[in-house]
Order: structure tokens, then C-alpha cells, then sequence
RNA sequence: GGGCGGUUAGCUCAAUUGGCAGAGCAUCUCGCUUACAUCGAGAGGGUUGCAGGUUCGAGUCCUGCACCGCCCACCA
């Protein structure tokens, strides 16, 4: 048998993928009966909008390490792999596509359009999928599940009207995040904040001087509020003073509340409700003095007829506009040019989020909250690494409501009706379902009923994935999957997606959905930077694979790669991990040599020495075994590297080449030599699946199986 | 404003309960020796960010500071 210097993972490596399909092992239910214990992981569904990125790769590395090393440890191993429809980010993408043709989403009917992107997300699919297949993911692709199966939209319809029955779900005009940009509004998540340069205008109302940044939604203003405590405006409290408008004159209110803050400004505010989110919270506090909310900003960011001959205007040129006419007209005592402050903008655009008072579905948080934060308290989740523990309960300790209403039309409608005939404007009457459209009002009996038009924000369904994909009538099989062994998914979707699934799960099942969280970082370049694709940055992992083989770009992913914090990749590093499995291949060559005449059902007498080999390698098989038990995958893997390379084949393989040529030791240390690469092959078969399945089916050994996929583990 | 993480060899990172500061990559020297040059043998390279403190002993524990990064909140 002539064996190659170099190993070529492209030539073998799909070959090996196909293997292991067909030997339906990725199925748990298909592994040997000795495969008694579940162990179980969800796989993020990656966003079927575009092709995988690196940190796909990464946590892919990581759970096929936790399922291979499972699986040979004998459990039960399910692996789901998933899509994500992922609503309004793959509109948008979509959309720019649109753009780029020429077309717009706005020229089409809402079917048409949701029926395009439909078609777009299932060809990401393929693509996705065969993706996860070159990166060697032993996942159960007969479970492979999409965020819009029906299974998942009928969950999301019992939870959205089981939480509406028992009163955690509650329509309300309040302020919310808008973007007039995209045309939809987003939960607190979605906003982000950029520290801006911008004019600080002080204002004349009448006696007051005020300070604000946006002069134009002063239409909107229905009171003046200072501090309590404030002895320079004691006198105005609780009356109502006139100012001069560019309307004309006007009274308005003078109220007292403790979150003004006297050293800002002026020490005195004007309060605009339905522009800011602090200013509705003083009208909520002060409902009995002030007026209803006045809305002088539309949904398009353009001035509303409050704001008289401003009307139509943007809201943008308007505040220039309006502190131009102050100007002129003596209202405006002075601006400060160089005034900093955090302006919010839309994570997906950086466009300015517009403050609006909307009417939208908001789940009252409170109740889910205590139980999730309870969980990971009382240690029933346990979050790897465990600093995250704080930021997790953090978080859940100063949760607002949460609005899940998105104005989007890729997603999943929300299953709500509005009775059109005993709905009022103050009072409308709506109608919730598990999904059918109900026939009659259940108030009036009247059948003109309008259904919402918004769909759910994304994370709602996505955070039912858990019970979602496992529990179901259908398959009640998998019901002891649930609750999962890991959820590995990266630390910056922590509020998005990983307590949301443990609120909602522990809402719907009582149980939690998984026992352990993994939380991995970001991939950055060698300069430490993000990677994105306007720098060029990016490392295809699809191309590195084939240029050195999944196995390195497996392994460099692995090494140096640490719980909750961002890794480092280079194509250079890849390079090297190259050579270490081209190492493994010779370390198999070499033994193909000089073991052409063992025979693996022999038992010749072993040496002293030999014996002490043996130990060596249970020790460090130990060792190996502790790390990946910590999940320590670096630390398992770099000391497999180690002893691999540096000790059997620097140390063992050289010191071995002399015992061989001893007739009367030759035997028995062809038994230690090819019992330790075996073992070696085994423990690493993890992380380099690959390489490691190749050796095996060639190495002469006692008892082989199918694959080494269902190998034993070395040790217990 | 609140919080978290980091600062160790040129680079990326390790270092269990405090116990001789280690790897990989890179660099330099030598070697194409019958597994492998995608390799081997060897070498250089550190006042562990700064200042104190506890201790027989501190990279590790305590206090303060500096710088870098991130998260959360947000005052007009």
C-alpha cells in the first residue's frame, strides 16, 4: 500500500462526510443500544439570509466537539440544526437586494413580497446547510428545523394567547422605538447609542429659560417641569403661565418632579410626551395636571399639523427651521454648539430612533423574570463563563416591558383581530387566537373584524425554540431531549435570545430548557478587529476549509479560544494547525511501515517500558477528558497537540524506531505504539473528525467499527 | 453615571487551592538523517501595566492609580 506524503483533505473529506450520513448515526435514536443517556443541543439557527461566517464555524467547532466527545462517551446524542427566517434582519437584506434590481418591497403586494423572501430564505437554506456539512457538524438533519414551521408558529400562537388569557400581555399606546427609516419599532435591544455633537438650545417660556436639543418638538410640549426642591421656581409651581409660541401665546403648566435634574440646563424642562421617553414618564406621573400627550411627529419623521405651518416638514429640518424663526423672533436666548450627548439610533441603520407614542403588544416582563433569574441563582443553569451570572441577572433586574410588535412584513402575523364595530378609540376591542381567524366578535358578534397587520419581533418566537422543536404532540419522543445539555451561542445575543428562552420556557413547561450555557466570543482578525465585510477583513470559512482542510481551520478555532471571550484567527494560524494534521498523517504513515507485519488479534509480551507508555497515555487521556468535562476545549486541545506531536512522535516514535528493530521487543511495541495512536485518534476525533475517521478505517485494529464516531472513549 | 473584562516573551494566549513564570506562532543557528522540510535538533527572548500592602513566599490575595476593550443606563 502506497500512502501519500501529504494528506489532502479535499480530496477525502466530503467522501468521510458522506460515511458518516449514511451510517445514521447523527441520529440518536439510530446509535447502538448501549447509547442510553440524552444529551442534547439546539444548534443557533443561523440567519438563512446569507452564506456562514466565521463565527458560524466557531460555535459549530465547538458543539460538534461536545457531541462527537458525548456520543463516544456513550450518551445519546441529538444535535438539531435549524434556520432562522431571522424577520426583520432578512428584510432588509432583502430589500437592499430589491434596491440593487431597481425594485422596492413598497411597488409590491405584502404576499408577493413575503412569497420572494419565502423563496430566498429556502435557497440560503441549501446553501447553509451544505455549508454546515463541510465543516463536518454531526447534526440530526432528519430534525432539521425552519423558525416558520408550522410546529414553531403554532407555538408561538399558544404562548402569545395563553400570556393574553392570564393578562401578561396588554396593548398600550406608550412611547416606543421607532425607526422612520425602516418603518417599524423595536424593543429597547434594537436601539443603540452614539455620543453626538449636538447644538444645545435655550429656549424663552415666557419667565423660563429652556434647555433642549430639539426645538422642534416644542409643538408637543404640555408642561414645564423643575425640581421640587428648586427655590428659583418655587413660585410657578402648579400654575400655568404664558409663553410665546411661534403659534402665537399659549398657557402652559408648571409642575414639580423629582427627575429633573436641577444642576442641567437651566434646572427647569420642557416635557413633550410623546417625543421622549423621560417626559412620558413625568405625564404618567402627573396625569391629573397636565394635558393629553400632543403628537407633533408623524411615523414618517415629518411635522404634524400640531406644528401649524411646520406641517410635512422633516422633523430634522424642522428643528433647524424652528431655532432659525426663535431666533428672529427673540425666543431664543442662546446655543451651545459643543454640547455631547448619546443620541439613539438604529442598530441596523445608525439612523436617529424617533421617540412615538404607538399602539403596541408589550409583555408584561415582571412575572416571567423573577423565575428565570431564580434559575440561574438557585444553579439549576449554570453559565460558562460565570461572570456572565452578574450580567445575567443584571439585566432581568431592571427589565422594562417588552414590545414585540414589529411593523414588518417578513415574520410571523400576530394573531390578534380588532372588532371594527364596539371598539372605540380609547377602548378597542381585540380578539387573540391560536392562529384561526375567529368568525365573530366575542363581544358584539359582529363579523367585521380587522386583523393586525404587525408581525412578532423575532426573538418572541425564536426564544420558544427550546420547547418549540421538542415538545410537541407529534413527536413525543423528543420530549426527553428537553431541557437541553448546553446552549452554546455567543455572549452578545444574551438578552436577545438566552433569557428570553428562559423566561418563555420556564412560562410554558415549568422546566427549564437548557442545564448549561456556553457563551463564546467574537471572531477578530490578527489585529483584533471585527470582522466585517466593507473592511475585507473576513475569513471565509468555507474557503479556508478548502484550502487546509476543515480539520485546521477546526483546530485553530478551538485552541486559543476561550469561554466569553473574543478569539483571535488568522489565516497563518490555520496554516499551521495544516501542519499539524499533516503531522498525524505521517505519525500513521510511519506506523503503516513499520507495522506491516502486526497483527492486532496477537498479544505479545509488553516491556516495562512499554507498559509505562500505556500509563502515560491514560494520564493524559485524563487530562484531556477533565478539560472537555470543564468545557476547557482550548486546554483539552493544545494538550492534545502537545503530547501528540511533541511526546509520541518527537519522543516515543523516535525512541520506538531502535526497540523495533529488536526482534524480541518489536511485537509488543508495535502493539503499544499503534494501541496509543489509536487512542490518540480517538480522543482528537472531536475536534479533527476528519483526519481521524480517515486513519481509523485504515489502521489495523481489533474490533473496529463502522466509524470512529461511535468509537469507545478511551477511558471512563 | 453603574458594571464587567483585560494589561504576562515580538504576536496570540496559558499558569488548579498563593509554591522554580509556560506553550504555539514568529525570529536566529544547524540539518533535505530511510514517517513527515506542511519536518527535525538547538538557541535567544520576561523587573508579569504602575504604586503600595498582606505573606517565609504574590502573575495569583488586598488598596489605590493608569491605559485598552466591552456591556448597561441615560439628563432635556
Amino acid at each position: 500500500m502506497e500512502i501519500p506524503k501529504a494528506y489532502k483533505p479535499d480530496e477525502r473529506e466530503s467522501g468521510i462526510y458522506e460515511i458518516w450520513e449514511k451510517s445514521g448515526y447523527f441520529d440518536p435514536e439510530k446509535l447502538p443500544p448501549g447509547h442510553k443517556e440524552p444529551f442534547s443541543i439546539l444548534m443557533p439557527p443561523p440567519n438563512a439570509n446569507d452564506p456562514l461566517h466565521i463565527g458560524h464555524a466557531m460555535f459549530i467547532t465547538i458543539q460538534d466537539i461536545l457531541i462527537r466527545y458525548n456520543r463516544m462517551r456513550g450518551k445519546k446524542t441529538l444535535w438539531l440544526p435549524g434556520a432562522d427566517h431571522a424577520g426583520f434582519e432578512t428584510q432588509v437584506v432583502f430589500e437592499r437586494k430589491l434596491e440593487e434590481k431597481g425594485e422596492s418591497r413598497l411597488d409590491m403586494k405584502r404576499d408577493e413580497f413575503y412569497d420572494r423572501v419565502w423563496n430566498y430564505t429556502q435557497e440560503n437554506r441549501k446553501v447553509v446547510k451544505s455549508q454546515i456539512k463541510k465543516l463536518g457538524a454531526s447534526c440530526d438533519w432528519s430534525k432539521d428545523t425552519f423558525t416558520l414551521d408550522d410546529k414553531v408558529i403554532k407555538t408561538a400562537y399558544k404562548t402569545f394567547k395563553k400570556m393574553a388569557d392570564e393578562g401578561l400581555i396588554y396593548r398600550g399606546k406608550r412611547l416606543i422605538n421607532y425607526c422612520t427609516n425602516h418603518q417599524t419599532a423595536f424593543s429597547d435591544l434594537e436601539v443603540e447609542y452614539v455620543e453626538t455633537k449636538t447644538p444645545l438650545y435655550y429656549i424663552k417660556y415666557g419667565p423660563f429659560i429652556l434647555a433642549t436639543t430639539r426645538p422642534e418638538t416644542k409643538f408637543g410640549d404640555t408642561a414645564i417641569a423643575v425640581h421640587p426642591e428648586d427655590r428659583r421656581y418655587e413660585k410657578y409651581v402648579g400654575k400655568e403661565i404664558k409663553i410665546e409660541t411661534l403659534l402665537g401665546e399659549r398657557m402652559i403648566k408648571v409642575i414639580a418632579d423629582e427627575a429633573v435634574d436641577r444642576d442641567f440646563g437651566t434646572g427647569a424642562v420642557k416635557v413633550t410626551p410623546a417625543h421622549s421617553e423621560a417626559d412620558f414618564e413625568i405625564w404618567q406621573r402627573h396625569k391629573d395636571e397636565m394635558p393629553e400627550p400632543i403628537e407633533a411627529i408623524d411615523k414618517e419623521g415629518k411635522m404634524t399639523s400640531a406644528a401649524g405651518p411646520y406641517e410635512g416638514m422633516s422633523a430634522k429640518k424642522a428643528r433647524n427651521k424652528v431655532a432659525a424663526d426663535m431666533k428672529e423672533k427673540g425666543l431664543l436666548q442662546r446655543v451651545d454648539e459643543d454640547y455631547i450627548h448619546n443620541l439613539s439610533v438604529c442598530y441596523k441603520c445608525k439612523k436617529e430612533i424617533e421617540p412615538l407614542l404607538m399602539e403596541q403588544w408589550f409583555i408584561d416582563i415582571k412575572p416571567l423574570a423573577e423565575p428565570a433569574a431564580d434559575a440561574v441563582k438557585n444553579g439549576d443553569i449554570k453559565i460558562i463563563p460565570d461572570n456572565y451570572r452578574k450580567i445575567y441577572l443584571h439585566w432581568l433586574d431592571n427589565i422594562k416591558d417588552w414590545n414585540i410588535s414589529r411593523q414588518n412584513w417578513w415574520g410571523i402575523p400576530i394573531p390578534a383581530w380588532r372588532c371594527v364595530d364596539c371598539s372605540t378609540e380609547d377602548n378597542p376591542h381585540w380578539i387573540i387566537t391560536e392562529g384561526d381567524e375567529p368568525k365573530k366578535c366575542d363581544n358584539c358578534q359582529s363579523d367585521n373584524l380587522k386583523k393586525d397587520t404587525d408581525v412578532f419581533d423575532t426573538w418572541f418566537s425564536s426564544g420558544q425554540w427550546p420547547f418549540a422543536t421538542l415538545i410537541s404532540e407529534k413527536e413525543p419522543e423528543l420530549k426527553k431531549y428537553y431541557p437541553t445539555s448546553v446552549m452554546e451561542t455567543g455572549y452578545d445575543i444574551l438578552f436577545f435570545w438566552v433569557i428570553r428562552m428562559v423566561m418563555l420556557s420556564l412560562y410554558r413547561t415549568k422546566e427549564i430548557p437548557f442545564k448549561n450555557v456556553y457563551l463564546h466570543g467574537l471572531v477578530r482578525d490578527e489585529n483584533k478587529e471585527k470582522m466585517s465585510k466593507s473592511k475585507g477583513n473576513v475569513i471565509n470559512p468555507i474557503e479556508v476549509s478548502e484550502e487546509y482542510g476543515t480539520d485546521a481551520l477546526r483546530m485553530s478555532l478551538t485552541i486559543g479560544n476561550m469561554p466569553g471571550k473574543d478569539a483571535v484567527i488568522s489565516e497563518n494560524e490555520i496554516k499551521g494547525y495544516r501542519n499539524y494534521v499533516n503531522k498525524i498523517w505521517n505519525m500513521f504513515r510511519f506506523l503503516m511501515m513499520r507495522c506491516n507485519d502486526y497483527d492486532p488479534e496477537n498479544n505479545p509480551s509488553l516491556t516495562k517500558e512499554d507498559e509505562n507508555l500505556l500509563k502515560e497515555f491514560t494520564e493524559k487521556a485524563k487530562e484531556i477528558t477533565d478539560h472537555i468535562d470543564r468545557f476547557e476545549f482550548s486546554h483539552a486541545a493544545e494538550t492534545l497537540y502537545h503530547y501528540s506531536w511533541h511526546r509520541f512522535a518527537d519522543e516515543i516514535i523516535e525512541e520506538s524506531k531502535e526497540v523495533l528493530d529488536d526482534q524480541n521487543k518489536k511485537s509488543g511495541r508495535q502493539k503499544v505504539l499503534i494501541t496509543i495512536f489509536a487512542g490518540i485518534l480517538k480522543l482528537a476525533h472531536p475536534f479533527i473528525p476528519f483526519i481521524t475517521e480517515e486513519i481509523y478505517q485504515k489502521l489495523p485494529l481489533k474490533d473496529k467499527k463502522e466509524t470512529i464516531m461511535i468509537e469507545e472513549w478511551p477511558i471512563n
